[in-house]
DNA sequence: CACCAGGCAAGTA
DNA sequence: TACTTGCATGGT
């Protein structure tokens, strides 16, 4: 990255916001849905995850209350679509543990919390790493903090912006450092490298015929 | 058929 | 610290 860093990712996001519009996400329709969520898609694709969402719902197992009472075994069977489903069941009995010790099941609790403090407690949690805890914290309870995931690097790698192999914390500092702690800009920015990483592969010769690559060399400098 | 998807923890060296 | 492996379904 250059040495304006501010100004080119602010370029990045220009480009793609008025590229691609406001994609308002997370897609759920409360918060306790977007942290279920943020487990489930773990390393899988979301229309999997939608899947298991619907099979909760119709059993009317998307609370805190129920999914305590919920057996963990038969849990895994409902949430069986979206992969990983008896490692993500454990998942989502620890975080419903974590929820329900720790404030009651209270979701405006939670979220009560200060930015540092909850980001340290998710990822004390079994199951939840960096990209789960920053999703809760960021489409569940509004914190501004930007997540960085496997599209996030790939971009930004792709069009030599980063150094091969940066972890992902060093990525989530190079936007927390040079960029405004705007929760709204975090959404929305995070909404445009997902929906714009789809377009690109894991290997490098496929991806560089994919369409976006003429559209960032033309205004972000390598 | 192969490959991939909005990770994470546990084991190894 | 830095790799490797298991976990699993469903779409292309």
């Amino acid at each position: 990255m250059g040495m304006d860093c501010r100004k080119e990712l602010l370029a990045i996001y220009e480009l793609l916001n008025t590229h691609f519009g406001d994609l308002h996400w997370w897609p759920a329709d409360d918060p306790f849905e977007v942290m279920v969520g943020a487990i489930l898609t773990q390393n899988t694709a979301w229309s999997n995850v939608e899947k298991a969402i619907a099979a909760l719902k119709q059993r009317e197992l998307l609370s805190p209350e129920a999914m305590a009472r919920i057996g963990e075994e038969k849990l895994a069977e409902i949430i069986r679509p979206s992969g990983y489903y008896r490692v993500k069941a454990k998942r989502l009995k620890e975080f419903i543990r974590f929820l329900t010790e720790g404030y009651c099941g209270d979701i405006d609790a939670l979220c009560a919390e200060s930015l540092p403090t909850l980001r340290e407690k998710l990822l004390r949690i079994r199951g939840v790493g960096p990209e789960t805890a920053d999703s809760i914290l960021l489409y569940a309870c509004g914190k501004p903090v930007f997540i960085s995931d496997a599209y996030t690097q790939r971009i930004l790698e792709r069009h030599n912006l980063i150094p091969e192999g940066a972890t992902g914390d060093r990525i989530r500092a190079l936007f927390l450092d040079h960029l405004p702690h705007d929760a709204a800009l975090f959404n929305q920015f995070h909404a445009l490298l997902v929906y714009t990483g789809k377009n690109y592969c894991r290997k490098k010769p496929k991806c560089m015929a994919c369409p976006l690559r003429i559209l960032f060399q033309q205004r972000v400098p390598v």
